[in-house]
Parts: C-alpha cells; sequence; structure tokens
DNA sequence: GTGAAAGCGCTAACAT
DNA sequence: ATGTTAGCGCTTTCAC
C-alpha cells in the first residue's frame, strides 16, 4: 500500500522521481521487462516493448544513474588533469591549447556518453581519491610526478602520452612531434632562414623533449649551429623574455651575438605565448618581421591570425587528440582490453605572413592547411 | 564461503576491491562498527574507532563512491556550463574569463568535496539528462534559453546570475556591473576623457545588459552623448572590428564623427578581446595611447600587463565569484534550504597606463587594485 | 516471451 | 557501545 520508504536513507527530493517500478506497475508489467524495453535488451515482442517505452515517456521516467552505475560497476565517468602546471594546478585553463583540448574531450566524452570531471594537478592523495572514475586522461604528465604510478596502482586506467607507453593499463595518443618539428624548420628554410633559433619551456614534458631532439637533429642534418633559448617559466612575461634573449643574441654562452657571432634570421617559438606579444618583443629587439625575421609559433592561440603580420602557427589539433583519445578510451573500457596501446596524430602547419619572405613560396599566400604524412599506430580511427 | 559474486552483473575489474565488510571481518568488527568508525558519526570507543581505520588504512580500503551514493541519495557531483556561446557550446574555455571561472569552480567545489562535470551550453536535451548532478551551475545564462527551466522543473538546484532571483530552487551570484561601471566611467573622466566610448557584444546576458544601463545612466547624469558600438559576436575578430568602428567614430547612427561630430577620446571595452590587439586598432585608427584615448577593458586577459602601454583593466574575479558560488551551493545541498538566495561579488579596478593621462592622478603609477564599495546581499561569505 | 528474485556496497533504523 | 538487517534503484540470471 505505502510506498514512503520507511526504513532507508532520507530522500532530500521532496517529490519522489518515478522509478523503474512505478512504470512497470503502471503498464502491468514487470521491472525486468521494462528495464529489457528501455535498454533494447532481451527477447520482448515489439508491441510490449514500445508499451513500456510509452508509459516511461508518459510518466517521464529517468533512470536512476547511480543505482545503474551500482549495478553495473562502471559510473561513465572520466577524470581530466594536466600534468605539467603542477605549481599552479588549474590554470592549465587559461592556456589555448589546453582550453581546446580540456572542451573537446569533454565534447567528445560527453557524445560517447561519458562525463568528464575537471582535476587539479598533482598527486592522487588530493580530494577526488573517492571518486567513481572509470578511467583518467593525464595530459602531458611530467617525469617526476607519480600520479601516473598512483592511478595504475589503484587500477584505474590511465589515458595519457606516449611516455606511458608499454605499461599494463595505460593507453597513449601523442603527437607526431619530430616530423612537425622538421617540417616547420625546412619550411623556414625554404623561405630563406639560415640562422634558425629555437625558444622553448623548460619542461620536462615528453612534447618537448621531443621537440628538442628533432631540433638539435635538424640543425645536425643542415650543419646549422644550435640556438636555444629556454623560458624559466611558462607564462608570457618568462616566455618574452626568453624571446628578446634569444633575439639578442645572448644566449646560454652569453657570447652577445650567438653561436657563430651572428644573430639568428628566424625563431621558432615552442612556447604557449601571446602572438602579438611576440612580435612586439621581435621589434623591441630591431627586427622586421618577416624582412629580418621569420617567425613561426606552435601555437593555438587564435590572435595569430590577426597581428600585422598574421603569424605562422603550428597547430597540435588538440581535437584530433581529444577525439582520438576519447575513441580508445570508450573502446578500452567498453571491451575491456588490458594490454597498452596508441596512436599518433599529425600536426598543422598554418602558413601566415611571418614566415613568408619570398612571396609564391608558401603553399599559399596567407593561410593554409598543410598537414605532414599521418602515421596511425594501432587502433585506427574507428 | 565463497566471496565471489555468482549472481550480480560481471566485475569488469580483474582484482576485487577491498570492500567495507573486508575490513570488518578482518578487523573483527561489524560492517556498521567500521562504517560509523570511518565517517566519524555513531558513539564507538576511541580504541574501536582507531581499531578499525587502521585495519581499513593497512588493507588499503578504499569506500565504493557508487554505493554511498546510492545510500545517501546525493553524488556530490555538480554540473558545471556556460549559457553563452550556445551556437559553439565548448568554446567558453578559450575566453580567459571563463576559463578562470571554471578552474576556479572546480577548484573550490574540490576542496568542499564535490566534483565539477563539464557540460556543453544548450538545453536539458542534451547527452547529459541521465547524470546525477547534485546541482548544476550556468554561467552567464541568455534569456531565450530554457535551461534553467529545465532544470528547475528536473528539481535540480541552479546556481547562476542575478537573472534567476526569486526562483525557488535558484540561487545566484553576481557582479556588482552597475558600479564598476561608473567607477571605471569616473575614472576616465578624471583622468580628462570628455566622450567616452563603450564597446560592447550584442549579448542579452544580464550582465552586458547591466553594463549598458550603467553606461546609459552614467552618460546622462554627466551630460555626455552616449557612443555605443556593438561587436557582432564574440572573438578577437569581431570585436577588433567593432573597435574600430567606434574609434572612427562611424556608429551605429553612420554619422561620420559621432554624435556630436567629435571622435571619443576614450574606450571602454567590455568585450573580451586580446589587449595588445585592441591598442593596435586605435593605433590603426590613428589615436596614441593614453596620449588621444583612453583605453580601460573589462577583461581577465593576462596580457594586459604587457603590453606597451600597459593595459587598463576591470577584473570581474572570477576567482571570487566561483568561490562565492560554491560556498553557497555547499550550503544549499548540505542544509536543504529551498528559498532563492544570492550575493554580489565586488569587481577590481587595476589601473595601468593605458588610462593614466595625469601622472600622480592614479592611485598607483602602473597597477593597483582599487576595490568599490561591496554589497552584500544575504548569506554573507562563511 | 515474461516475471521473480538476488544482490551490487553502503548507511542508518532498530534491536541488543 | 556494538551488531543485525533492510533497502537505496537498478540489471541480470534463471525458472517458468
Amino acid at each position: 500500500m505505502s510506498d514512503v520508504p520507511r526504513h532507508g536513507g532520507a530522500a532530500p527530493q521532496p517529490a519522489p522521481r518515478v522509478r523503474l517500478v512505478d512504470v512497470a506497475r503502471e503498464a502491468g508489467l514487470s521491472k525486468t521487462t521494462v528495464s529489457a524495453a528501455l535498454n533494447g535488451t532481451g527477447r520482448l515482442s515489439p508491441e510490449v516493448r514500445e508499451k513500456a517505452r510509452e508509459t516511461a515517456r508518459v510518466m517521464g521516467y529517468r533512470p536512476n544513474a547511480t543505482a545503474r552505475q551500482l549495478r553495473t560497476g562502471r559510473a561513465r565517468l572520466i577524470g581530466y588533469m594536466v600534468g605539467e602546471f603542477a605549481d599552479t594546478p588549474w590554470s592549465f585553463l587559461e592556456s589555448p591549447y589546453f582550453a581546446r583540448l580540456t572542451g573537446a574531450t569533454a565534447a567528445t566524452a560527453l557524445q560517447r556518453g561519458y562525463a568528464v570531471v575537471l582535476l587539479p594537478a598533482g598527486s592522487l592523495q588530493g580530494e577526488w581519491a573517492g571518486l567513481p572514475l572509470d578511467a583518467v586522461v593525464v595530459a602531458d604528465p611530467v617525469p617526476d610526478d607519480h600520479v601516473v604510478d598512483d592511478l595504475l596502482a589503484a587500477r584505474i586506467p590511465v589515458f595519457s602520452d606516449r611516455s606511458v607507453e608499454g605499461r599494463p593499463g595505460a593507453y597513449w595518443v601523442d603527437v607526431e612531434a619530430g616530423p612537425a618539428v622538421c617540417r616547420t624548420l625546412d619550411h623556414l628554410r625554404e623561405q630563406g632562414a639560415r640562422r634558425p633559433a629555437m625558444v622553448m619551456p623548460d619542461s620536462t614534458t615528453r612534447f618537448h623533449r621531443e621537440v628538442l631532439a628533432a631540433y638539435r637533429g635538424w640543425c645536425t642534418a643542415h650543419g646549422v649551429a644550435e640556438r636555444v633559448g629556454y623560458a624559466a617559466a611558462p607564462g608570457n612575461g618568462p616566455v618574452v623574455r626568453a624571446v628578446e634573449t634569444a633575439l639578442s643574441g645572448d644566449g646560454e654562452a652569453g657570447d652577445g651575438e650567438g653561436p657563430d657571432g651572428l644573430r639568428p634570421d628566424a625563431l621558432f617559438l615552442v612556447a604557449e605565448a601571446s602572438p602579438p606579444l611576440v612580435l612586439e618583443a621581435a621589434r623591441r629587439q630591431g627586427y622586421e618581421v618577416p624582412g629580418d625575421l621569420l617567425l613561426a609559433c606552435v601555437s593555438e592561440d587564435v590572435t595569430a591570425a590577426h597581428t600585422e603580420p598574421p603569424v605562422t602557427t603550428l597547430s597540435l589539433r588538440p581535437e584530433e587528440i581529444a577525439q582520438a583519445g576519447v575513441d580508445m578510451l570508450v573502446a578500452v573500457l567498453e571491451e575491456g582490453r588490458r594490454e597498452s596501446a596508441g596512436m599518433l596524430v599529425p600536426t598543422r602547419l598554418d602558413v601566415r605572413a611571418s614566415s613568408v619572405r619570398r612571396p609564391g613560396t608558401a603553399r599559399t599566400p596567407r593561410t593554409e592547411a598543410w598537414t605532414p604524412q599521418t602515421e596511425w599506430t594501432s587502433l585506427p580511427p574507428t
């Protein structure tokens, strides 16, 4: 008779929500049948299935996600954190790259039926240990952080970059950093650069290590001197200062004019900084862009297209990375594979006026996608 | 005897996690006792409590959040979405203001034991209808969107801006927009501006409506002509174009030189745009800043401090808004109040060189916080 | 093809 | 002060 719960916990909702059993009673069916009808499982006659669905719709039935979770063991919740920025665990959203990566991850995940919860950089010791996370995405982990280990030890699948390759329960998506660097440097060289400098953060991220290695390899292969400047910290201030130092020729050697006594004639900036600010910095150092200095930045900052001249950017394509990662995540979670797997996503160079000295040499006058060869390893795009 | 589940659903985890009952058996206690010990509830002797805690720790027990949720009826999960940007539901993270608001919301929530899940702008019809959300934060809703109604109809508490004031189940935090606008305009006037123009998005957000009203009121009170430019869309392109139009004096009236035939001598920009780009636009229109044009922007963009001259900004203080909102949310959820409530958060004007024509008039030469009077309504900070 | 019932792991009412 | 037990809402096995 009485439907009010007498024993269980307090029902905080004043209006008791309609439950599966309510639908079943209303439709004159059993819980089982209604459940099967709604989930598309079981063997039911079309009429019954329709009847159940209709009743549920009319009654405004919405399944209790928590109960379903408890039963199925999965919460359809994935954690998301960025390993870099360990000292300012939430500032990653202020980077255009991570903002887009985060948004795209959440968007793709939701399409696949998973929700993304935002987590701070830093170790598992945190307040979120109790969340029922099916998996955690760790974007750009730093090697000396042990989040990944903690997560794996807690048997939570981890999705990260290639640095986790081979570890059971860990999966990866990474960017084709090496080829991208080489192609960008090739482009600068095509446009006449002979002394390309690179500025990057003093970071231990796999991406940055790869970039540095590729730059060095390219310099060796082309017989040019290495000119690398390091930004002491992320953020516009430090990066712009590093750019100024690099452009003044006052590199780490401190010899005043670069390795060979000459100032660089191209700059490849591999750190998020505001393109207009970078342009200004170059000008303060007495350069005209692209006249005296060709400029290309690894950046997702949309202002790059709005400066004068517009700035050439190498996009890491956060949306594609996110999509590939989430697709893999869903495959893993839903098909229950355990061995590590991963894939590579290509980059895109958007050539703009800041790196075009000889008109007509660039693929297009202003802005055009140029995609290096794609390299898929395991898990082709579904 | 047998601990393996025989009846229930498949246990996807290969290693069965240690449950409450396991701890209880190991410690020679009952589930109840261990539960009470761990949760700090009930009346237990200190020794027993300690024993239970120690055993749990040793066994690496971590409570199953889902089971707890099912029992308690609350998931400790809050949704987060921003109402603006309905056409590009995920781009809000690329705005410095919303990036910081989002990060701060997630950070504060986590500290209070709640996780934040990212939701797209748009109506409840979406894929996330099934999430066990205790509440949803709707940042800057647009009036013609019915998310708030849908949420309230589904009896999910909503935390938003003042536009939801008075609706049962809805709570608000808002920014002191009016006073902030007046003080900024006062500051520009103090610095010598006589023809301040304002550029804002063509948005129906409560904030923007309030800003417009305040600007108009201020103009009337000071007997100056209104010069308002509207950006057709968010983003640097449209906003910069709107700035150019406003500065050329070519307002909506299309009279070539502004309402009184004169170009503006100050610009108050109430739209996120890259400060360096805005400066450039002003220069393209033949202005020198701050010589011919005083500039102040509502912005959280950190590049404002790095331009030459640095740009004066009115900060909406997203961190404070987030914290106030989450504190209120926790109070509501945990004390179960139903009547609507809200509070106001003050803004902060960071005066920098772009709006200082007469040296010494500004509170400090470069960058100093100047906080207008605070106005608290209900719910004082806890 | 349909329904009864077990039980996911936990918390809280009640009994001791 | 501690233990026994019901039951949160759902999915799934198994018997009919």
